[in-house]
DNA sequence: CTGCTCGACTGCCTTACATCA
DNA sequence: AATGATGTAAGGCAGTCGAGC
């Protein structure tokens, strides 16, 4: 079943669209999409004064050879594919040398219109893909190959990301594990010398109620929507509290205040 | 000259559909 | 008629090449 007819309305992202036994990323995607599209319509060539000298042909007569695996495949050479052949033509008349594949630059208006095209759906059925090569002057063959670039590259951007975010969320479990195991060694210490156990405060991060005798974390059971003092609980509000309100141990690690935020 | 970008290609995989035993 | 095996078409992706900037 071709791909594009999973896809809903939107299109959705491209970790959707895999044919391949794909799986969604582990993270929500940022949309690089945007990121990109800056990039791909910031680019300086010369494609204004090709326009000027009529850029559509001069696009048609830098391509490589008949539409690669797929005219092989499916026999595009073959009389129902006139608008191929009708491109082929133009390049057999222009080219010079067999197999040199000439590097094609698309127009800059040529890029903003795949770009927003790109943004609407990923993916192109074929009809919207001849629609867009018709309204480009472009072979649909080139839309599929600008489309399958653009998805790659797209997903590329993403994992660079993706990676970057995971390095820092490690860095600060790292960071830390450390701080804890330094807490559970300066724990040890205390508890082999009674004295001062005795002598010592509550541990920094967690705390007992001592009306039920769950441990919490004062840090976690004071939002900032509902400030308490520092390190005190309510403890007279337990029968009010909901299970679910009221966890033996918090529910969020102490540090994900110092995980970064992906934006 | 070098590195980067990006259009194009190849090879492989998956899925849908048709055909046949 | 229903069913499983097989072949084909078509689409996608990863990896790569190479022209052009």
């Amino acid at each position: 079943m071709p791909n594009h007819l999973l896809l809903g309305p939107s299109g959705g992202s491209i970790s959707d669209v895999g044919g391949a036994g794909e799986t969604r990323p582990l993270l929500t995607m940022i949309d690089v999409t945007r990121a990109l599209s800056v990039v791909a319509t910031a680019r300086k060539v010369s494609d204004e004064e090709e326009e000027e000298e009529g850029g559509a042909s001069s696009l048609n007569s830098a391509v490589s050879s008949v539409g690669g695996k797929r005219a092989e495949r499916h026999g595009l050479a073959g009389d129902d594919h006139d608008a191929e052949r009708a491109c082929f033509r133009v390049v057999s008349d222009e080219e010079d040398g067999e197999g040199s594949r000439k590097k094609l630059r698309l127009s800059k208006d040529q890029s903003a219109v795949l770009e927003e095209s790109f943004k609407k759906h990923s993916t192109l059925n074929p009809k919207q893909k001849l629609a867009l090569a018709e309204q480009l002057n472009l072979r649909p063959r080139q839309v599929e190959v600008w489309f399958q670039n653009r998805r790659a590259r797209t997903k590329l951007k993403q994992t660079e990301v993706d990676c970057e975010f995971l390095k820092k969320c490690c860095e600060s479990l790292t960071k830390e594990n450390r701080r804890l195991q330094k807490e559970v060694q300066e724990l040890r210490a205390l508890k082999l010398s009674p004295q001062l156990y005795k002598q010592m405060t509550p541990p920094t991060t967690l705390t007992m109620c001592p009306s039920c005798e769950r441990v919490s974390n004062p840090a976690t059971t004071s939002s900032p929507a509902n400030p308490q003092p520092s390190g005190q609980h309510q403890y007279s509000n337990h029968d009010r509290q909901t299970t679910a309100s009221w966890v033996p141990f918090p529910l969020e690690p102490l540090f994900l205040d110092s995980i970064p935020q992906r934006s």
